[in-house]
DNA sequence: TTGAGGATTACGAAAATCGTAACTCACCTT
DNA sequence: AAGGTGAGTTACGATTTTCGTAATCCTCAA
């Protein structure tokens, strides 16, 4: 993971279907360096995988959920990662415990996932935040 | 959004990079019908971008940034952006203004881009949250 | 100096993408 | 019913990208 790579890295990010000849173009190489180095990426784990963002709504929130202190919080985690509109779900230090990320068709949908959030025993707090505009490094 | 559009999309999902032409084999139909659609999809927004999920193996936070009341904060998150191991700049509502996901190589990383961000003139406040663990909804 | 191993470049063949024109088909209008 | 319209699909050649592979370059160590 040196500087080269991380300049791939980002290019690919912003454009995963950016062509080799354009980022080779742009961080100045050749098609197979970055061929090569994609590929290496992607063997190491780097790359996990290559996916479209979609936005089947519009509303995206971050919701910070709070649970008991003797909860499971990984179960809690993986349960709200199956419900639909969520994007992620963090488990992370500080105040609250966890964190979701959804993209939600809608603030009702948004209030929905709350509502489902609040009514699970281990929560004991929500703390939502919509998200407002998002800007990819 | 038909039952083709659909299939199109759960097969991007799954590798962003299959090309056009083994779609149409997969879902039946040509290389121009998956080009129109997929090209529509991105128009409507739907497909928001194509992107890498990479996962650097590294300290993941959230960095909530507090600025002042008269800054264009659009600007600082555009600015922000363009910080290496920046993965995504939300302006959110809230008592913070902006937060910033990062995947960081370590945490001094991470602590150096909280240093960075509290040198700026326009943020007040920063804090800071580690990632634990992260699920995929 | 010499050799080895890894990374990079070069280049032709194969594959995918792109622009565009023709075609299909459902739906209107008269 | 005939004719027209427009969105969606297909066809196809030109262009661009990808891919496999061989040659070259670089660095380090013996």
């Amino acid at each position: 993971m040196d500087d080269l790579d991380s300049q791939i890295l980002s290019i690919l990010r912003r454009d995963a279907r950016t062509p080799y000849t354009e980022i080779a173009d742009q961080v100045g190489t050749s098609e197979g360096t970055v061929r090569n180095r994609v590929e290496r990426l992607v063997d190491e784990g780097v790359i996990e995988r290559f996916t479209v963002a979609t936005s089947t709504g519009n509303v995206k929130a971050m919701i910070e959920v709070g649970v008991d202190v003797d909860v499971d919080t990984a179960a809690v985690t993986d349960h709200i990662a199956e419900w639909p509109a969520v994007d992620f779900v963090w488990q992370v230090s500080g105040e609250q415990d966890i964190v979701v990320v959804v993209d939600a068709a809608d603030t009702g949908a948004v209030n929905d996932l709350i509502t489902q959030a609040r009514e699970l025993d281990e929560v004991v707090s929500t703390k939502t935040r919509l998200i407002l505009d998002e800007r990819v490094g």
